[in-house]
DNA sequence: CGTGCATTTGACCACCTTCAATAAAGGTGG
DNA sequence: CCACCTTTATTGAAGGTGGTCAAATGCACG
């Protein structure tokens, strides 16, 4: 409750470009601090998390990792939507989850990272050194926990996931997409309630449900003529029908 | 290294049912111990587990735990198949995974249980308060950072799944999953190496890769044509083209 | 031997894909 | 500023993979 001076506290050693690093962030002052991992952290607790972050830009469609490569980093979403996703040896994709502000990513087991991570709008990370965080979780175990509950709610999703893949119907996996997208994004964008951002392409949308961009347009064109919702541009849906919507996601 | 009597350490107190549990296990006689969660623990560590677990036994078909309940135990199987599937309320199903020995079910988040799981065969389970085995992670980190290390895994495979249902064909599902249970149960099991033991009906595995019983049906059929497999009785296949079992599960 | 359940097999059909054409939007260079 | 090209989305027609329905077979159990 004292009066601070915003100043950075230890910086240099752990980050290997010391002094004057315009990319060394204040996590004080970070817009995604309190719905990302940091949000267990005290203010002072902060300090430790700024030894060993980075901050990162990407541009639309560029590669943040990549599937199998060594998992050196985590990343958290600051501002910005990246796309997870698998491939095929023929090219077929499955993209495994869009994440937005405060979304932590980068997860991996001995084989490498799990998925690859692209760009879809122009993006800002934190980008922490895995092995750096692990070893925090001795001093900060709070850390650590939250680390595991994430993890956890991750599965969670991952769960719902597979149930849409592989019993529901074109339309449910639209409706279903459309209320999870809205309910991740209204969180963190101020938008009227019934309002859908949806940054990514048809394609990302088809590669997500297991569809074809055709089909997901189609979806998009029955869904609109029945009045469930109303679309402006590409990138911006409305909600006309919540109780529709949601009856048709969940199986009629 | 010291010979010692194998008395139970701490009896009583975290137990419930107090002095005379025959549930009660002792974990260093476990024989699942060094595949799973408490592969990490020093033999002297494991008498704090000894106080927060039980043993519970399932037969075919009885339910361990629902999705949605609430979440106050995991479970750790010490011999036997597990399944762990998610519902639509018109009754359609989604498997989303088989467990044997080692592996680690209960998994939630704020709405409890992610999933149902259900005895496929004679279960032995050993069953962890929770709370209690949150509480642990202050003693015992190591525990903790298992956990976070198995839930990754577990995430994993949850993304290669999803790449399955989503993106592969009837035929590749099948070879995928058949490489999957070899690879699973060859670890627990001592069969021939190219056996696979397949205690589901046709329905869990058509439940798990998004597919109608008829459908596996006719792909085990063909596979069988193909000489690529052998189909002894339903629960017993033998890989007889290990390469094209492999080339045809990564989409040719 | 008959009943009940799981699996296999066959015939038909539908949902979604594939292929193709068109339209709309965005970027580049003259 | 507009012509030109590329990229993305929509829409239509045709086709195939896998689903649905139905019957047959196999197997366990009383």
């Amino acid at each position: 409750m004292v009066a601070v001076e915003k100043v950075r506290c230890v910086p240099g050693s752990a980050n290997d470009d010391a002094s004057l690093d315009l990319n060394a962030p204040l996590c004080e002052n970070c817009n995604s601090r309190h719905v990302s991992l940091c949000g267990v952290l005290k203010d002072i607790e902060l300090c430790e998390m700024s030894e060993l972050v980075k901050n990162v830009t990407k541009h639309p469609k560029q590669i943040i990792c990549s599937e199998g490569d060594n998992p050196e980093y985590l990343y958290s979403v600051k501002d910005g939507c990246v796309r997870l996703s698998k491939m095929l040896s023929d090219g077929r994709r499955q993209i495994i989850g869009f994440l937005f502000m405060g979304e932590l990513f980068g997860f991996a087991c001995e084989n490498g990272y799990s998925c690859t991570a692209e760009a879809i709008t122009n993006v800002d990370l934190c980008r922490m050194s895995r092995r750096a965080l692990f070893e925090k979780f001795e001093k900060l175990p709070d850390l650590g926990h939250k680390m595991l509950e994430i993890t956890q709610t991750d599965m969670d999703n991952a769960c719902g996931q597979m149930l849409l893949l592989g019993r529901k119907k074109a339309k449910e996996k639209l409706c279903s997409f459309l209320i999870d997208i809205n309910k991740k994004t209204s969180k963190i964008k101020d938008l009227s309630e019934d309002k859908i951002y949806l940054p990514m392409s048809r394609s990302d949308i088809a590669d997500y449900l297991g569809l074809t961009i055709e089909t997901v347009s189609r979806q998009f064109t029955i869904l609109s003529k029945d009045c469930v919702i109303s679309l402006c541009e590409n990138t911006d849906v409305t909600i006309l029908d919540r109780d529709r919507l949601n009856l048709i996601a969940s199986g009629e």
